[in-house]
Formats: structure tokens, sequence, C-alpha cells
DNA sequence: ACGCAACTGGGACATCTGACCCACTTCTGA
DNA sequence: TCAGAAGTGGGTCAGATGTCCCAGTTGCGT
């Protein structure tokens, strides 16, 4: 292997850490399996990282902060919340369809790190970043229908979370596209139950489709190695 | 140790195998902490499965079969539909409280089997199975209450099990007591929603309480040693 | 009581894994 | 240019882990 400043290194690593785990499981990332699939030798693993477990830590932190998690919000062709709100979450589900093995490791990874005592809080704070990024979609989606919240913002986030969540989780164990579509439009009609048509219609040319496209972050060092299964 | 039959002693080596995963994850239960958690010796292990992946398998067949999801149906004190729903998802989250380890365990069997080859189909299975016992509960609450699903039951069987998954999956994450009661009650909501007054109102003294606790399998052989954290 | 089959105990072995070491090579700054 | 720092490679070590073996012991049917 090449010369190559320690922190692209490291990163290397990272990307080759969470690969293997999307692949073989947290128990399979063992130090070889890692290094290998980065193309490097044993010794720069621990010329990298003081240990695995430092290792673990850095991608569980990674993980946190940078993992991309696409909240598209287009509206709907007619407009409706409800049609607005199952856009959205088909474009997720589209998402962990196209690569399973990724959010697989995400749940390992999670899991990982509540076992951890080192990682503690690591878990809490994952889950507080999605109500964070749920609340963003909610809120725009309420502004581009024209609809008002009927309860706290971080509140709903999370109802929407376990939805998600619960979808996720589903369709990975049985793979079964149309429950999971059911459950979408489920999830839609429950989430937009919980607003009532407000006074804060944006101001948008009515009849136009617009679809405005909301990425979060684009960092993506991590798991670009694995492909979709 | 003493003499044994090997059902017996198999049995048991399953129960220890579920207390070490509720404890220390599937990645901790080797043979050795298996057996030193039974009382055994290391040979017994041996003696009573081919291998340990053998023991894996039985076990996580044993979990999908005879883990006790106790899905009370309790209807509540106004007789609501909203009410009562919301009165069995309390339940059964308390159960979750009560032994966090247990469900940690049943999400990690889980992840485990959707890796191993061998048991492909047990994670669609256990989903099965957890829809199964909400068709029942659903129906059970709808009847009590008089009203009718206004969608295949089955479905809804999927959507709440989505729900309590991505309820208890948050829980477990950030241990936040409130949030998961407030999402609660939105899933309570959110179901009752897919209902309407229906005209099968059950033959039942309007204004008595009545508290019938549907338990669906009693076998408990397995987990039942990892006691409350 | 007694013999045989069921069962147990302790140790052994090959493999895997995280960690480490040290001689060697490559780069960089003076 | 050239010394020292940064980085690499291959081998090694101790501990853990799954599996196996075999001499001993226990219990049951006769």
């Amino acid at each position: 292997m090449t010369h190559m400043p320690v922190a692209e290194r490291r990163s290397r690593l990272l990307a080759a850490a969470f690969a293997v785990i999307a692949r073989t499981g947290v128990s399979g990332a063992t130090t070889r399996a890692i290094v290998e699939e980065a193309g490097m030798k044993l010794a720069s693993f621990h010329y990298a990282f003081e240990s695995r477990e430092e290792l673990m830590a850095e991608l569980v932190n990674e993980v946190v902060e940078t993992q991309e998690v696409v909240l598209e919000v287009a509206t709907a062709a007619d407009g409706s919340l409800v049609g607005t709100l199952e856009q959205g979450l088909l474009r997720y589900f589209d998402q962990v369809r196209q690569d399973p093995r990724r959010e697989r490791a995400m749940f390992e990874l999670t899991q990982y790190a509540m076992r951890s005592p080192a990682m503690e809080g690591f878990a809490a704070r994952q889950y507080e970043r999605y109500r964070r990024l749920a609340v963003q979609s909610l809120d725009e989606a309420a502004t581009r229908t024209g609809h008002r919240w009927a309860r706290p913002l971080d509140e709903l986030a999370a109802d929407l979370v376990a939805l998600t969540d619960g979808i996720t989780l589903a369709w990975l164990a049985d793979g079964d596209d149309g429950r999971a579509r059911r459950t979408i439009a489920f999830a839609a009609r429950a989430i937009a139950a919980e607003a009532s048509p407000g006074p804060e219609r944006p101001a948008t040319t009515a009849g136009t489709t617009r679809t405005t496209t909301r990425t979060i972050r684009t960092t993506r060092t991590i798991g670009t190695r694995g492909g979709a299964a």
C-alpha cells in the first residue's frame, strides 16, 4: 500500500469497516477482515488506530453525524398533505430497498453501541438526529400544503420515526414490498390526521406541482463501498 | 452436574443461552459462557448439541414458537376503542420496561437469524407470528367496543406491529418513558381511526368494565432466567 | 447385584483474533 | 542531499473459542 496521510487512512478504514459490517455483521468485522476490505496490511490498522474499539467508536460517531438520511419532501400531485407524506415515505422506502444492507448495518451499529458502555448515549443521539430530520420534513410538508400540526412537532417526529423504523424492520425481515407500501399509506394517513387545515398557506402558485428536494447532508464518507444487494 | 435426560439438558442450555444473549449479546454467547450460565461442563454441551450452530438454530425456533408475547386486551373504562387500544399498548410497554434485555435479545436473535442462511425465513415467520397475535387483539378490541375494522385485519395487524416495533426500538435507545407513552397514544388513535362504528355490538352489560386477559401461549421455557435489569 | 448404556469431567488441539514489534522503505524539510 | 520522521510489511504472541477425546462414573433394567 502506498504512502498515505493518517487521516486518509483512518477514513478509508472506517469506510471499509462499514462495508464489512454491512456484509457480514459487526461480529464479522475483525481487524483482518477490515484491512483486507481496505486493501491494507494488518500493521497499518494499528498504525492508524489504537485498537479495534477505537475504530468502532469512531465509526459509530461518524455514522451518527454523517450518515446521509435523505428525507425528501415533494408536494404530491393533488397537493394534499396525506399524499405528500406518502410520497416522502415511499422515497425513503425506495432507498431502503436499494441498499438493505446499509440499513441492516445501521441497526446493528445502533445495537452494538447500546451494549458498549463506552458508547452510551450514542443510540439516544442517533434517534435525536432522526427526529430532527423528521421535524424538518414534517414542517416542510405542512407549510407546503397549508396545514398546521395540532401537536408539538417534536412529538409527531417521534411518531414518524417509530413508523419508519417499524416499516423498515418488518421489510428487512420479510421483504414484502406490498405490505410495506400499505403500511406506508397507513402511516401517511395517521400522521396527516394530526394536522388541521391551518392558516399558514404559503404563497404558492396553485396547480403547480413543485418538487423541492431536501437533502440534509451531502457528506458521504461512510458506506459508499457496499453496493446494493 | 447430576444426571439428566438429554431433552432436559437441551432445554436448560437453550434457556441459559437466551439468558447470556440477553446479558451480553449474541457475540457473547460462547459455548463456555452458556455452559457456565447453565452450571454445566463444556463436554455436556457437545453431548446435548452437535454444535453451537445447532443450538442457535434450535433457540431461534424455540423463540419463534414459544416466546410468550402477552397481548392483553382490556376494555377501557370509558369503553372506547381508542382507550382500549391504548390500554393494551401500555400493558405491552410495561412488559418491555420490566425486562428490556429480553426485548433486546429478541431483536438480536432476529438479526442473527436474518444473517444466517440456515435460518432463512425465521425472521419472516417471527413477524408473521407477531401479526397473528395482533390480529387476535385487534379483533377482540373491536368486538368488545362494538366496532368494525374498515380494512383487512391482516393489514392493520402489520401497521400495529410496525408501531410497537418502532416504539420499542426508540425506547430501548433513549429510555424516554414519556415519549414512548405519547407515541403509544398516537398509535392508539391511528389504529382506531381505521375502524368505523360497526353493527356487531356484543352482548355486554353496559357500564361493567370487564377485563379479560388473553395470553396466547403460556409455555415459557425460554428467557425465564434473565431477571429484570 | 450387576452389567451395559447413558452421561460426566478434565484436558487437549487447531484456529481465529486483537495486539504488537522491529527491520525496512519512502517522504520531507533543512 | 541527506538525516530523521512518517509509514509499511511480515512475523509473532497470548488469549479466546469451537470441537473433540477418552477415561471415569452414574443410573436403570433385569
